[in-house]
RNA sequence: CGCGGGGUGGAGCAGUCCGGUAGCUCGUCGGGCUCAUAACCCGAAGGUCGUAGGUUCAAAUCCUACCCCCGCAACCA
């Protein structure tokens, strides 16, 4: 049977542009979904924008603008990064959508209907000047942050969800499943918000507060609460393709820590009580930094991807991201660490490996692939590194150790560098009756590019293609990454010109070094 | 006793779950090569792996205590 996964990452809340951390979040699940394709698995990739709610109608009304006008655009721009940074979604959902309203009224109906959902009165802190109910955390000193007035304690009548119900059965799946969320780090938090009793969810707004929402099937009086329409979008989304029963049992949910409560404890809940299956896998992720402080709009430190992507290109920031970052940890981002990268890794590493072998062939054969025979030690000691490599890719990423796996392509992409200063076929080119032997150890780095491009493609999806089309491989060929060492090339192929994939980036910094207080000295050139 | 994350050569980090030569990138120094994007390769210097105990034949890794740093209001992954 082939393997079967569902990801997604989360519904982005419409209110605000992509940034740094959600390009994040979808470019993991695109290198994930793209890494299991291409392993054979029936794979599926949703991701979407969240539309609804109290944050979005007062976004769009500081817009002057309606809400659903409002949503149609952040929408599509965020359509518009995710195509432009190489994201390759089966499935774009809005919760606008009327497939999915139609999808949670019935679900709303059906829990109501088994007695989960029951109506009751909601206490909270109501600011009379924001028309809007704060939790404690949000005030300041007790106050409004906006008005700083008063709020008064109001008393409202509103639907709640019997989430406390599902506590201990909740429990008792994390309990038993270790993998359920991770990394465990997160799996611990969770459990330790499961040892306080987590009470119901209220999940219910009237309309006279907000009307920019999902109606109640049971009382037109009242919409939904956002978190309880979002995250039904996970199911939603498969049923439109007619793809539920099929790929549910499967998912593989990403999501940022800020989100953790809502996908650990009232998702599961909600499923439960809906009668689905649990998903399969809550796997979270830590924040990036910027320049060692946390992002905000306010310190003016945001990190804009597009901006990014213009500048470097889109794979140089799907590799900073996943190559930097540990799944789960925090990580910096900083421009300074970005270009080392660049440099280091894919121009000086795996750019200068395909332009030094599609020199040499050029060079040498006019492009054309030779023969694999005579062989060496040094061969048979290349081909195994990728081999063995290529196995700890694997491993790694399927336990979500992205920046591991990309060392992993990385050891056997050095591994290549060494065997060509080894081997000298510069060297050897010199003496005619060596010309076979010439041949046969270009042939195994053309073999070493392929399989790098190979393995570089879910990270790296430009890339990988641009060194398709230098090695002048056909994309079924290309596509499988079963082929054997020495097999890719038939006798006669010819390759294409040198190619600089990745230009090194020359910056001030770059010049001096300078780190630390080292530096200085007006960029002194080492004596030659 | 709120929760969580972290303290590893000059800088930035991995390794910690599943104990057993402390690894990567950058930087520094010396050498090699000249196919290549001044790239590539080899070597060297530099580390009490926060502190103190404990378990063990063996601890960065497991246990205990302590010290220090950072997040946990909002925009937001």
């Amino acid at each position: 049977m082939t393997e079967r996964i569902y990801i997604t990452t989360p519904l982005y809340y419409a209110n605000a542009e992509p940034h740094l951390g959600s390009t994040y979040t979808t470019v993991v699940c695109d290198a994930f979904a793209r890494f299991h394709r291409q392993r054979g698995a029936e794979t599926f990739l949703l991701t979407g924008t969240d539309e609804h709610g109290e944050k979005i109608a007062q976004a769009a009304a500081a817009a002057g603008r309606t809400p659903k006008d409002f949503v149609d655009e952040v929408s599509g721009r965020f359509r518009a990064v995710w195509d432009s940074v190489g994201i390759r979604y089966d499935h774009f959902m809005r919760t606008s959508d009327p497939h999915h309203v139609r999808f949670v009224q019935e679900v709303l109906a059906r829990i109501h209907a088994s007695g989960d959902i029951y109506f009751g009165s909601y206490s909270g802190l109501y600011c009379v000047g924001c028309e809007r109910l704060y939790t404690e955390k949000e005030l300041v000193d007790g106050l409004c942050p906006q008005h700083l007035t008063k709020p008064v304690e109001i008393e409202e009548p509103n639907y709640f969800f019997r989430m406390e119900k599902y506590q201990d059965a909740l429990r008792a799946h994390i309990e038993a499943n270790p993998g359920f969320i991770r990394p465990e780090g997160y799996r611990s938090e969770a459990l330790a918000m499961l040892r306080e009793p987590i009470g119901d969810l209220c999940i219910s707004r009237p309309k006279a507060r907000l009307e920019w929402g999902i109606e109640m099937p049971f009382d037109a009086g009242y919409v939904t609460y956002v978190w309880f329409d979002a995250l039904l979008n996970y199911v939603s989304g498969l049923e439109a393709h007619g793809l539920r029963e099929r790929l549910w049992p499967y998912a593989s949910h990403f999501v940022a820590k800020d989100i953790l409560k809502p996908h650990a404890i009232f998702w599961p809940t909600m499923l439960l009580a809906a009668g689905f299956p649990l998903y399969r896998h809550l796997n979270v992720h830590g924040y990036w930094t910027s320049g060692g402080q946390k992002m905000s709009k306010s310190l003016g430190n945001v990190v804009e991807p597009l901006a990014l992507r213009d500048r470097y290109g889109m794979d140089a920031v799907r590799y900073f991201l996943l190559r930097e970052a540990p799944f789960g940890s925090d990580a910096d981002f900083t421009e300074a660490a970005l270009v080392t990268r660049i440099n280091a890794d894919l121009a000086n590493g795996l750019g200068n490996l395909a332009s030094r072998t599609l020199a040499m062939m050029q060079r040498y054969f006019a492009g054309e692939v030779q023969a694999l025979e005579p062989r060496a030690d040094a061969d048979r000691e290349l081909e195994r590194a990728y081999a063995r490599e290529r196995r700890e890719l694997d491993q790694h990423v399927r336990a979500l150790g992205f920046h591991r796996g990309l060392e992993a392509i990385w050891r056997a992409l050095d591994a290549a560098n060494k065997y060509i200063v080894a081997t000298a076929p510069f060297t050897l080119a010199k003496d005619p009756a060596q010309k076979p032997r010439v041949g046969a150890v270009l042939h195994n780095c053309l073999e070493a590019l392929r399989v790098t491009a190979q393995l570089v493609a879910p990270f790296l999806p430009d890339t990988a293609e641009r060194l398709r089309v230098a090695l002048a491989l056909d994309e079924p060929r290309f596509a499988d990454l079963q082929l054997a060492w020495g097999t890719a090339f038939s006798p006669g192929h010819r390759v294409g010109e040198p190619v600089a994939l990745f230009p090194r980036i020359e910056t001030e910094d770059a010049k001096t070094g300078a780190v630390g207080g080292a530096a200085k000295g007006g960029g002194k050139k080492r004596p030659s």
